[in-house]
DNA sequence: TAAACAAGTTTATAAAATAAACCTAATTTA
DNA sequence: TAAATTAGGTTTATTTTATAAACTTGTTTA
């Protein structure tokens, strides 16, 4: 095998996306990662919950203005798993 | 949303091998790329057709030493997708 | 001539992705 | 002030995918 694995849990378009906006930032709430990433608001509860499973993003939630509120960071074994990805995924673009 | 769609025929990782391999080369026979992505015969078989199906590989079966020989090569339709989702997946990657 | 091998293909099953439906509490409106 | 709407998510139902195991067809070897 000339490749290298790919993590699953971060080749999938959503979960990546999330990664790839949360390792630039010290915090994302939920309603940005649902702007930014186009997702429906289901489909990325379950790819949050996901990541946090896995370890790879810590969530925390808490009250503003009486709304539920979900803030979202990525954890260290998130960077490493990303860097990881992001090297194994170069190796099939000939770059 | 701020980051482009991936091909969902690209974005799998056998697929995805089986293109970066075709791109580089003029024909690639099934045993070259089963020994290349470390594949099962199953999986393989199944992905060269979805991609075939998908007009991005063409698939020519002859017979050698009066064995079987199935050889792939990518199609211009194959090498602009490859290339659009190289193009995509980047965008995700932070380089 | 029976067993093993070559080169794939088909299919059965499990896993994953996703949207629709749902939930709880807060707020607005009639 | 009660009904409707909005906010912020979560759960679940269904469809798609991915994959390995089983199968097929023909060839070679013992």
């Amino acid at each position: 095998m000339i490749f290298k694995d790919l993590d699953p849990l971060l080749h999938n378009q959503l979960r990546l996306s999330v990664i790839s906006l949360l390792i630039s930032v010290e915090f994302a709430e939920f309603n940005f990662l649902l702007e930014k990433t186009g997702a429906t608001r289901g489909n990325l509860s379950v790819q949050i919950n996901k990541l946090k499973e896995a370890g790879y993003i810590e969530v925390t939630k808490s009250f503003r203005n009486n709304y539920p509120l979900t803030t979202c960071n990525i954890s260290n074994a998130g960077i490493e798993a990303f860097e990881k990805y992001v090297e194994a995924i170069s190796g099939y673009l000939n770059k």
